[in-house]
Parts: C-alpha cells; structure tokens; sequence
DNA sequence: ACTAAATATGCGCATATACTCATATAATTA
DNA sequence: TAATTATATGAGTATATGCGCATATTTAGT
C-alpha cells in the first residue's frame, strides 16, 4: 500500500473514532452505565445490580465504552474494575462526558439505577438473581 | 390507560430524547452536515454540494437531525433552509453541539465539506451533477 | 391551471446493532 | 491440580439503520 493511501486513511481515522465514540453514547444501557460509573467505580457484577441487567449485556456494553475511549479497565483480584478516567481521556471526550451528565440530571431512570448501586455488593453475577 | 402509566411514560421520555439526540449524532454524514450549518444556514442542495452526496440523503439526514431537535427549517421561497438555532435550542443540546464542533476542529473531511461550501450556490438539485 | 423546480418519502436491500443463551477464558481457592 | 468464581465472547435472532431509486408533495413562475 502506498503512503498516500495510509496518509488517507489517517485523516479518516479521526471522522472514525468520533461516530464511534457518540455511538457508544447512543444507546440507553451504556448511557446508564456510563452514568453508574461517574459515581463510582464498579465491576461488572457491581453493573449488573445497579441497571438489574444480565451478566453479558453489562459485560458488552463496558466493553464498547471502553473500545471508544471512555472507559478504562484494571484487574483487582477476580474482578475487573471499570473507572471514567476523567483526566487520563482525550478532551472531547471528556467535554462529552460532561454533556451527558448534566443532560441526565434529575432523570428518574438514572436515578433508580443510583439507588440500586448504593444496595450492590462486590460478589459476583452467579449470585446475583437475576 | 391508567394515570401511572402515562407517568411511567413520561418519565422514560426524557431518556428516549437523550439517546435519539446522541443517536443523530453518531453518524459521519449528520456530523458534516451539522458542521457545515454551524458555518451558515443551508438549503438541501446547498449541503447536496458541500458533502458531495445524493438529494434523498442530504434530506433525510437533515430531517433526522431537526427531528432531534438540533435544527430548525423554514421556507423560504422555493427553498427549505436549514440551520443550528443556537439560542433556541435546549440546553443540553447546545452542550453537544459545542462539543462536536470541538472535536471537529482541524478535520481534513469537514475542511473539504467547507471548501466545497464555499462554491455551492443555491441551485436547485436538478442542476448539481452528482 | 399547467409546467418546472425543490424537497420529502415509500420501498427494497445490505449491513449493523443489541440482546439471550451457552460456553470459553482467566484468576482464586481448596 | 481441581473446582469455583468473575468476566468475556461466539452463535443465533429480531430489529434498526443508511442508502439508492423512484415517486409524491409543495411551491414558483408563466
């Protein structure tokens, strides 16, 4: 491949990365989630209680939030805990987080997922009943 | 219907704008086409030229976006001339455009959908040979 | 009123998305 | 090392999305 075709490609990159990012952003459940993990961060059994979600669509959808860049993701133990890294993430990102947050203040969705989240202990999803 | 559900109803509404909002603007073609408003008000083929791209997307699109809120469109004579209506817009929407305009800054395929607009003249679809 | 022009929209198709169920992978503990 | 636990992921399915093509709708001009 030629260096005009990958120069091509870089500038396309940027374009790319943005659809992904609001993409991740336009679905309800990560919205949720994303929301959840501003107030602290969880594992995915943590998720699954606070939404009352299954154990793979709370997994799935960390995992597509991570992939656009707005989560990030350490192992403790047996349990991988997702976190917003506020100031590690690239600025337009962070801008949207932003947006988002206040977009969803006072919304009664969100607020039932926080008063789940206050009752969710660290154990995991086969002793969730779900 | 009960009066419960028309609450539960109205409750959930707000989240449903949030995702259709963030919905409109995860895709490429919306994205310049709201960018590309945000340098001046535009008919449809107008942004047919700036973007390069077909009548029935052009218009689509641009409904899809006023229909979530981000543009408003009037008459004028035989055109339909869409904009960013900045001031009028709710707040949380205003947020997210700024956001986007951010993080378009210095894009190679918006710097060509502006280039492009530069040349557009309002000529009506049947005289851009796409 | 008739014609032309600008925009919107129904339809069909190809692709993407989100979910559940079942299973794989990776770390912990006995 | 074997069993258990926490998370990730492949497969299948139902639905949503984006596009082009053709056509409908609405306005302008004669």
């Amino acid at each position: 491949m030629s260096i005009c075709a990958y120069l091509v490609i870089a500038l396309k990159e940027a374009m790319r990365n943005l659809t992904k990012t609001m993409n991740a952003l336009s679905d309800e459940t990560r919205l949720r989630i994303l929301r959840v993990l501003l107030e602290k961060e969880c594992c995915v059994c943590e998720i699954m209680q606070a939404l009352d979600i299954s154990q793979s669509r709370a997994s799935r959808n960390l995992g597509i939030l991570r992939e656009a860049g707005l989560l990030r993701a350490r192992r403790d133990g047996a349990w991988i805990v997702y976190s917003v890294d506020k100031e590690g993430m690239q600025e337009y990102l962070s801008d949207m987080v932003k947006a988002i947050r206040k977009a969803l203040e006072g919304n009664q969705v969100v607020a039932l997922d926080l008063e789940r989240l206050k009752t969710a202990v660290r154990v995991g999803p086969s002793r969730v009943n779900h």
